[in-house]
DNA sequence: ACTGTCACGTAACATTCGTTACGCAACCTA
DNA sequence: TAGGTTGCGTAACGAATGTTACGTGACAGT
């Protein structure tokens, strides 16, 4: 075998340049010169490791997948906080750095195109329902001490579509949704959710922490 | 002057035409072609009546704008209970009928488009803040009577993405977000917000109100 | 050295798009 | 009835795109 090449390595470099050109260009300028342009490559080696352009979509997409759930499966768990475990897991679905922040605009721009695709659909609605079963359950976590709330699982989607509504703001406008903007709106939200349970709240006064 | 027709209503017409592709085929299958059978003509009639694609894009944009704008003006306002008439506007947001869900989709189109043209940009920049300005003045309302919160801003931006959240959920998969479901977080949403100042909220009991 | 395989660049291909030009029918005015 | 204007269908055009085919150099095995 002559001039092997590292396929993954490859196959990710280019998803990298599908990233660049999404976040700058949009989902209508992706084109595969584009892309090849990005990855400072040609279009014969892109097709050289995507059979088409679906394929190097369905790569990309996955990419994003797996380096958010990377992201939150590296949090540590459990010995502290419960209250700032749950925030900590839910500042990661919010674009808080550059990183998130081209991550979040690459999911809101794959998202909408979910809606005209079956099988996506189904595979964002399992990815969904996983999320929110895990929120739920740091939600629970840190409610712990207090009775249970009866509508437990609205609150979980307040925050969820809290999050989700961050995020896509701070996509569309950025200068508008700041971090410390969207640090400020979760936290409270995070209070409003777990209603007093961190007493004596005094976020107006240190918006930080 | 022969065979006079009147222009404004084709326009809306074909423009009707360009919200069913975009419901059906997203922004990506929008073409000229697409919304000309839609609309049960020929493309000769859509360039027209739309000097451009462009053109065409912008009246749709500017028709979906003035058709929420209506919507929320033509809510009767003042005389009754200030929280249900904050409810009641925040609903306008929400893709609780087949009416809005269409409005819903072609909004979240078009929202995303926003992030790569800096006029769109401005545009949406100041809708969005006097959106935020408009439910201000309704969360303030509601709260009347009550001491105001320090962090009221954060509030009803909690506000805003929740809405914002909400719809870009039910809009990517509406069976998961269903107009109750949406109903009920709303609600809840607002019970946090204004915490505590429907007292005795036995929302869990009845969700439908 | 010869051969085959892999990596990749070049370029042609058909398709689809937005746009533009052309043509005809309808209808008003004179 | 002749001419001009408006409404709109038809079709051609160039540009751009995804895809495919072909060619070439690099390297391993023999």
């Amino acid at each position: 075998m002559p001039r092997e090449v590292d396929h993954a390595q490859r196959r990710s470099e280019i998803s990298g340049a599908v990233w660049q050109v999404v976040s700058e260009s949009g989902l209508e300028g992706l084109t595969l010169r584009a892309v090849a342009s990005a990855a400072g490559c040609t279009t014969g080696m892109v097709t050289h490791y995507f059979r088409d352009k679906k394929a190097l979509l369905a790569h990309a997409r996955s990419v994003m997948h797996r380096r958010m759930a990377d992201r939150i499966e590296a949090m540590p768990v459990g010995a502290e906080d419960p209250r700032a475990h749950l925030s900590a897991v839910a500042e990661q679905a919010l674009p808080l750095d550059e990183e998130r922040h081209l991550e979040a605009v690459v999911w809101s721009s794959f998202l909408l195109t979910t809606r005209t695709d079956p099988e996506l659909l189904r595979e964002h609605s399992v990815s969904h329902a996983s999320w929110v079963r895990r929120l739920t359950a740091l939600v629970r976590a840190a409610l712990s001490g207090e009775p249970e709330p009866g509508d437990l699982e609205d609150r979980v989607r307040a925050l969820v579509v809290c999050l989700d509504g961050l995020a896509l703001n701070a996509v569309t406008d950025p200068d508008a949704y700041p971090p410390d903007l969207q640090r400020r709106v979760l936290d409270g939200q995070l209070d409003l959710i777990l209603e007093g349970n961190r007493e004596g709240a005094v976020r107006s006064l240190h918006p930080q922490g």
